[in-house]
DNA sequence: GGATGCGGGCTCC
DNA sequence: GGAGCCCGCATCC
């Protein structure tokens, strides 16, 4: 028998993606889950974006189950040097494997950018001896997703990542402004300390927001935006949920129709630290992340959406993007919209990064 | 070029 | 029949 670990705190969490009817009336959706692990099912809203794209932070390839109405995804595992190295910054070389099949073969006919050694494919058997499936199902206002078997190897970059370092490697090394690199530093460290009351934890939340400074990167504009959407992604997840302002119906009806809450007590997989600290990069986070979340839900109700894991945070802009074409409908001004609507600690987010803001805003 | 989705077909149990 | 896998094709970015 099959653990079943039902994350959702829905009625009606005995369900299974092959059930003829599935819950139509959850109580609450939730949030997107970029490293799903161990048999979990989430019940995302189909206003999602990331869940619309069937998203994951795994290397997931399409696997046919012939079954049009049940989308299934089986891992590929992570690509690793043959060497066991580590790049400069300390941390393993995890690659993410190429979805497509040529690309992945010439990927292993690469060789390892810090000590050339041959790159090796640990393929994924979390799931009685074969790769980890994830099964996605659309219903109505609702995405079902479900995933069999525990990854049992590291977790690659992600698709991000992967993108980002290749754009890195056509074009000179990017220098990030206080990068997230060195932001993991400084939240590690910010996140071993007790959080004494909740300005600290606003405090904490915004030092931890990242900044990139894109005057000094010589990058495209697809690696600026992806990067921005990351950013501003975890800016979403943190101010948005108590600000009324966002939670009015906007034209998209993207962002405002979305009831997703976090299950910070979900029992996500971080079965082995290392793996998760060496995943590289935007894994801001690590084991003491829980203890954050948790801390952050229990003690701070300014902070009751902001319970979303930070790993698990996704890059999706456009809900912002449609949020803010809405709210400078009706106000000419960020300044005044954010004096409006948003707490101090909230509107200094969105001067973070105002050069690159202003052109979505001006849309 | 690569990611993604779909579907035919094969093998194994 | 279910599950896993391979392959080709189409579409999109």
């Amino acid at each position: 028998m099959e653990p079943e670990v039902p994350l959702s705190k829905n009625k009606g969490v005995n369900w299974d993606i092959n059930d003829i009817k599935l819950p139509q009336d959850p109580e609450q959706m939730d949030w997107f889950q970029e490293w799903p692990d161990s048999y979990v099912k989430h019940i995302y809203s189909s206003s999602d974006r990331n869940a619309q794209r069937h998203l994951s932070g795994w290397a997931m390839r399409n696997t046919n189950n012939h079954n049009s109405r049940i989308l299934k995804k089986s891992c590929l595992g992570v690509l690793v040097c043959s060497n066991d190295c580590t790049a400069p910054d300390g941390r393993k070389t995890y690659l993410r494997p190429a979805i497509c099949d040529k690309a992945r073969q010439k990927q292993q006919s690469k060789h390892c950018a810090y000590c050339n050694g041959s790159l090796k494919l640990i393929s994924c058997r979390g799931h009685g001896g074969f790769p980890v499936t994830n099964f996605w199902r659309h219903e109505g206002p609702y995405i079902y997703f479900q995933t069999k078997g525990v990854h049992d190897h590291p977790k690659p970059e992600t698709k991000f990542e992967s993108e980002t370092n290749k754009t890195r490697h056509k074009k000179r090394p990017a220098i990030l402004s206080n990068s997230l690199g060195l932001k993991r530093t400084k939240t590690d460290e910010s996140l071993t300390g007790e959080m004494h009351n909740q300005e600290n934890q606003t405090n904490e939340v915004l030092n931890n927001i990242p900044f990139y400074d894109f005057n000094d990167m010589d990058i495209e504009q697809s690696s600026v935006e992806n990067m921005l959407n990351n950013c501003l992604s975890m800016t979403k997840n943190y101010s948005f949920g108590k600000t009324s302002c966002f939670t009015e119906p906007l034209s998209d009806a993207e962002w405002s129709k979305n009831p997703r809450r976090s299950n910070q007590y979900e029992s996500e997989g971080y079965s082995d630290h290392e793996w998760t600290n060496s995943a590289p990069n935007v894994d801001l986070w690590n084991e003491d992340e829980q203890t954050w979340n948790k801390t952050l839900f229990v003690k701070g109700q300014h902070f009751s959406s902001y319970t979303q894991s930070l790993e698990n945070l996704c890059w999706d802009i456009t809900s912002l993007h449609n949020c803010y074409s809405s709210v400078g409908q009706q106000n000419p001004t960020l300044e005044a919209t954010t004096k409006g609507c948003m707490s101090q600690e909230e509107s200094n987010l969105f001067r973070y990064s105002p050069t690159y803001l202003s052109p979505t805003l001006s849309k």
